[in-house]
DNA sequence: AGCATCGCCTTAACGGTGTTAAATTGTCAA
DNA sequence: TTGACAATTTAACACCGTTAAGGCGATGCT
């Protein structure tokens, strides 16, 4: 089983590394330096660079899962809704271009099963077609990604802020033609946990409009 | 101005290779070999690829605000949303991998202004705030955005599909102490047309409820 | 007419990438 | 002791984005 430890081993230190160099700087020279060891080494682990970024995506889905508390038995759907998409936003802004990473991958494994499960049988037995139901899950997936690859765009890190995103000189560009437009930057581009909230509340309200029985 | 018109030929030449390489095989090589060009005549028109990219990622925009008829001027802002929203899906859906080079890029120009501007106004004029119209519209733009990625990952180009998305596999690897998310497949990977435009009503109908004054 | 300038392109090269094939080491079993 | 096998190294390949230097043709100035 010393096969598997290495593998594991791999994934964390890619994981790590790509805290530290983004998505592009991210080579199998310098994940294997990292490891002491050549870059071919790593092939005997893994077919190809993007099955090593396959199971990077699969693992922070699996810490996902672990780290965070499932709803209560007596929880309605709504709050496997937000508690699944914030889990599932903590996990991206865990890693830099973590949702990109995560958006252009296949999961490996079927770990992820037991809450996708739950989920569903929260909007089932909330009276929801199993239909609705991942219509719902879906929709609110959705926009988590999306949500969170613009907020990456501008924040890589927690704290971080991509330069260039002046809501001053954004104002400018639009010129007074534009006059909503230019006052828009402040609203775009900056508190994200907020928004993202209000994002999430505005889903659930539409889920329950649309697709409630 | 034979600088200009060179610029947006070789913008052109590298949308249309976009479609059959993909965004993995688009490189400045090949796009200079279908210019009869040598790879670093490019760089006398663009400082470096994401250069281009970002400018692709614009031309797509400007081509879909030319196509679509904006709505009426008695449209309100549900219609404004659709209308936007669908614009925005099938430009991304136009080109191979078309939501990864939008949602990586920076708009190079402030064209799409008038659009947004609208679209804004639109909100306005129905009695939202400026901070409530942005709020919905970043929220249905989110929904779009990963919807789009979701939906070519299982449709690289409309028609295609990408092998693997079996779901009669994935409802084996599901096992039989997962029924709801063995039976999701087929909800999950079909009918992205449909699922859409619900998803779509969904965001409309939370925007309504959480955010219309 | 001659000469310099400038726009656009080419040639050559650099350091880096993912990936493959073959040779090599280390370890444990017969 | 020998052999099998896992795990890694070395060497190389084809290709990538990018830079530096120079060439070439048209334009404009004197």
């Amino acid at each position: 089983m010393a096969a598997k430890l290495e593998r594991t081993k791999v994934v964390d230190t890619a994981l790590r590394l790509l805290d530290e160099t983004g998505l592009d700087g991210l080579t199998l020279r310098r994940i294997a330096t990292e490891l002491d060891v050549k870059a071919p080494a790593l092939y005997w682990h893994f077919a190809n660079k993007q099955a090593l970024l396959d199971e990077m995506a699969t693992e922070m889905l699996r810490r996902m899962t672990a780290s965070a508390e499932p709803p209560g038995p007596d929880a309605g759907w709504q709050d496997w809704v937000l508690a699944t998409c914030r889990t599932l936003r903590r996990a991206l802004l865990g890693h830099r271009d973590g949702a990109k990473v995560f958006s252009g991958t296949r999961l490996t494994d079927t770990g992820h099963a037991d809450r996708f499960e739950e989920q569903l049988r929260a909007f089932v037995r909330d009276g929801f077609s199993l239909d609705a139901a991942i219509e719902a899950y879906f929709t609110a997936y959705s926009f988590t990604i999306g949500f969170v690859i613009e907020e990456q765009a501008v924040h890589p890190l927690p704290g971080e802020r991509t330069p260039g995103y002046d809501t001053g000189e954004r104002a400018r560009a639009m010129g007074p033609d534009h006059p909503l437009a230019a006052a828009s930057g402040e609203g775009l581009f900056t508190d994200y946990d907020r928004r993202f909230e209000r994002g999430l509340a505005v889903v659930v309200a539409g889920v329950d409009a649309v697709l409630r029985p």
